[in-house]
DNA sequence: TACTTGTAACTGACCAGTCAGATATTTATA
DNA sequence: TATAAATATCTGACTGGTCAGTTACAAGTA
């Protein structure tokens, strides 16, 4: 499919063992990212590493494992890192800064692969899942969470349930990074600058929890005009 | 796997040739939502189905052309009816009307897997994906964009972009929906009631569209409290 | 030489798709 | 009505291709 990766020395090939589960790990990522688990060939990642299929198995016991280390040691910090943001300032401040920093760190090229990757197939693998729940899911809703709390005490928001909250904000950063990703169904939407999309999910959110002047309404049945 | 679907005569079994392609076309959608199409095994649909392997190619010319009328026949249908509502009353209460009535065309017990197999395998199949764009999300966009359209006009909601709003509203729904489903990865979200979630999405949606009664604010950037 | 790192041909399992024949149903004949 | 022939429907063993995983050997290194 593609040509491995730069050859600078003029032997043959050059001795690179420490590199190898790196080089294979990326273009796992890739491959996995594209087809799922069960259509990715191990040849495809193996040519897009440069690298003889054996080889893969030199380092990685079978494709599971394989794709149980892209998870653990790619997909995860990659999602981590998103919630990783400075805890001062106002709620409303402090969420925007965190809608732009994930915004920010899902705007990789692939990162629509693998979160679609993660999405859609991780159920089939109830450890990893259980693990990627308590290292990114639990983490990633305390923060948030902790947010829209502080927001709620403050009077800065409405009374919401925070964990409503979260999983509303979650779903909005979600569906639009699949949305503008390279698979999107709708080229029109994918063609959006990405600044745009965030700016129109950050305005949507802080209308959806900013506190309201006039009747309280914290019952879901809505004041007919 | 699965017992044969009711054998109510005395004879061993009944010709139902009519009835053929519904029944793999049910199986079909079934073990395609659970498993994705290329994991998907033509001998389990059939053995869903209560019919052999060969008798599916009587009926479907191969395993693609199966999952095309998969969603062409089965798919399709049940999303578009999604959006049929009444389009009268004041533009709050159509759209509440529109979140529960979509709320409920999604609450059947797949509808989580087929909704995960559009958003993951659609794109390998361009032309089935520019029908399912046409005749699925454009249509649908249609639809609630007019609703939020009526309520800026008529001054229910704020100044929104329509469309930017449609992908909001979208956003949260299917977000929901894959995340009550069975396949998701928090048995704590799973096991919340429907109702509940369907309040608080419409909270949600309502809360972010009301007009203001302060300033309009119609830039992003958040007035620093 | 002894060891490490990598290769590519090979194996075995699995599965989409086929087809020769089995099983039911209808029609024809007596 | 009973029997047979013709037709419609269905089956499951088989084929061919694909691919995860293995292994015998090669090439580099110390």
């Amino acid at each position: 499919m593609k040509e491995r990766i730069a050859l600078p020395t003029d032997s043959r090939w050059r001795r690179l063992p420490e590199e190898r589960p790196g080089q294979i790990l990326e273009a796992a990522v890739a491959v996995f990212a594209e087809h799922g688990i069960s259509a990715a060939k191990l040849e495809d990642i193996a040519a897009l590493a440069g690298v003889s299929k054996g080889t893969i198995y030199l380092y990685f016991s079978s494709k599971e494992e394989l794709f149980r280390e892209v998870v653990r040691l790619t997909v995860v910090p990659l999602i981590a890192q998103a919630d990783e943001i400075p805890r001062d300032g106002p709620a409303a401040d402090q969420l925007e800064r965190y809608l732009a920093h994930h915004w920010s760190c899902f705007s990789r090229d692939d990162s629509d692969g693998w979160l679609r990757l993660v999405l859609m197939e991780l159920h089939k693998f109830p450890d990893l899942a259980q693990f990627y729940r308590e290292e990114v899911i639990d983490r990633s809703n305390r923060v948030l969470g902790d947010i829209v709390r502080r927001g709620v005490t403050s009077g800065e928001f409405r009374n919401v349930d925070p964990q409503a909250a979260v999983s509303m904000i979650k779903a909005l950063i979600v569906m639009n990074v699949l949305w503008s990703g390279s698979r999107s169904p709708s080229p029109a939407y994918r063609a959006r600058p990405r600044e745009q999309t965030l700016r129109e999910i950050t305005e949507f959110v802080l209308h959806a929890l900013r506190a309201t002047n006039d009747a309280p309404l914290d019952r879901a049945g809505a004041p007919h005009s």
